[in-house]
RNA sequence: GGAGGAGUGGCCGAGUGGCCUAUGGCGGCGGACUUGAAAUCCGUUGAGCUCGCAAGGGCUCCAGGGGUUCGAAUCCCUUCUCCUCCGCCA
């Protein structure tokens, strides 16, 4: 969320960086530089009634009950009493309708990201290693995990539908084995704090870090039906209390901060966490069908970071090295690109992609996206810190990013190590991992 | 799932319709005393918004939301959270 101070004072700064993202970013902002001026004079008119009433009131509590005056004040104070109830109806509908405009606009991009409408307008920034070259044609994951007993996509429909499958055997010890591995490598050579969170979170989480309300097709939803019958006093039906699968680790580890002051020597707050994640994936129908690459449920290990605005944009280059890190200690080929404006994340202000090499789809694929979101998330979620006793409280700055999505780690393991029988070699790195297991066949 | 109880400032806790601009204590910060510290004493102590060049005003917030009233921390409705007991369960 942007600041609305902010924006109603630059408007056509604000504009101008939001139509770097495209056309629709830029329309966002309209019902704002519409509402805002009539809050202002709501606001006003509202405070100057309200002390008026408050300054009457304060003199009602002096006069004798019985008396005529009293009777006579009362039936005045009445009519300010009604005005001031009209305009706090007022302004809370003109403030529900900013708040809710105020939520869809996305962040502004970093005046570094680079120009560009699409995917294709990203820039790669590195390399890092090569390509694996086989003697053989290689095979992709799904041929290779069925052959080799360890992944079932048919087995995966039957109990959960499309885009459900099952790990089996090494399959299972291998999607295990290098989510202890990133874990281990976070906490104990990154500095960050391990978290089990929960995978059922509430709206106000999914507000804070921004997939509310603007993504809602993206999550699954859950309303527990136990809450069917319940009404209010007035035979409405209460408010369901909705819980939502997790997209995401980002979400709860973001929102643990959520409405909290934090002490400004705590800063860099650095967590770690391995979390399902499910996402809906309404919309990319006939998109990435065959395989694990896009799964209504996946595993991820995620970073997510704290920071102060001075730090925050060196943090994200130290973040992205973190994750590439996972790559570089199981071996695998991958490169890094700078999204473009117009492919950046809604509330990011500046993204690196770590995309690693798939031999059998010959190509890259995003493995980790590390995103640097200023105080967007931090605003949405009143995330702040204070340095000394007695500052104002500043927002702070979030950062997250994958560390990696283990499913797809697992597709680039099977894909770069593959040999020419079908087998596949355990990258050094994880053989402790997987009990001392060199080869997969 | 059933039956009770409770949510007040960083923390504890008083407050049962107007004298609440929220008592008191603890903690924090500043100062006095002291060679220094402790003890003691004095002062101070949240967040958001808004008017103003400023100095300085003003408004809102007692778990969240709604209501009653001229006036609500206090009364009513509702949601959430926590605690105790029973039941069930990994």
């Amino acid at each position: 969320m942007l600041d609305l101070r902010y924006v109603v004072e630059n408007l056509e700064e604000v504009r101008a960086a939001l139509a770097r993202r495209g056309p629709t970013s830029k329309q966002s902002l309209d019902p704002i530089a519409a509402l805002a001026p009539r809050r202002s004079v709501l606001m006003q008119r509202l405070q100057a009634v309200r002390e008026e009433k408050n300054e009457a009131n304060a003199a009602m509590a002096k006069l004798d009950k019985q008396s005529d005056e009293f009777k006579a004040r009362r039936e005045s104070l009445k009519r300010i009493s009604d005005e001031t109830k009209q305009l706090e109806a007022e302004e809370r509908q003109v403030q529900v309708e900013l708040e809710h405009a105020l939520l869809m606009v996305p962040n502004l991009p970093a005046a570094s990201v680079p120009d560009g409408k699409s995917e294709a307008d990203n820039v790669e920034v590195r390399k890092h290693g090569e390509k694996p070259s086989f003697a053989f044609a290689p095979k992709d994951h799904v041929d290779l995990g069925m052959t080799l007993g360890i992944i079932d996509f048919d087995r995966g429909a039957k109990l959960s539908g499309a885009r459900f499958s099952v790990l089996k055997g090494h399959g299972a010890h291998l999607e295990r084995a290098l989510l202890m591995l990133m874990l281990d490598l976070h906490t104990r050579e990154h500095g960050y704090t391990e978290i089990w969170p929960p995978a059922l979170v509430n709206d106000e989480s999914l507000r804070g870090t921004g997939q509310l309300p603007k993504f809602a097709a993206d999550l699954f939803r859950i309303a527990p039906d136990w809450q069917e019958g319940i009404t209010t006093a007035d035979k409405e039906p209460a408010p369901r209390r909705e819980l939502y699968l997790i997209p995401t680790a980002e979400v709860p580890l973001t929102n643990l901060h959520r409405d909290e002051i934090l002490d400004g020597d705590a800063l860099p707050i650095k967590y770690t966490a391995y979390t399902p994640c499910f996402r809906s994936e309404a919309g990319s129908y006939g998109k990435d069908t065959r395989g694990l690459i896009r799964q209504h449920q996946f595993d991820k290990v995620e970073l997510v970071r704290f920071e102060r605005p001075a730090t925050a944009e060196a943090a994200l280059q130290e973040l992205t090295g973190q994750a590439e890190a996972v790559l570089q200690l199981l071996g695998l080929h991958y490169r890094v690109v700078e999204l473009c404006a117009g492919d950046l994340g809604n509330g990011a202000k500046r993204c690196y992609d770590i995309e690693v090499w798939l031999p059998g789809q010959n190509a890259y694929r995003e493995i980790s996206s590390c995103s640097w979101f200023g105080d967007f998330q931090a605003r949405r979620a009143r995330i702040r810190f204070r340095d000394k006793p007695g500052d104002k409280p500043q927002v702070v700055h979030t950062l997250n990013g994958s560390g990696l999505a283990i499913g797809r780690t697992l597709v680039a393991v099977l894909e770069q190590y593959q040999q020419a029988d079908g087998s596949v070699r355990v990258p050094k790195a994880l053989i402790p991992y997987m009990g001392g297991l060199e080869l997969i066949k």
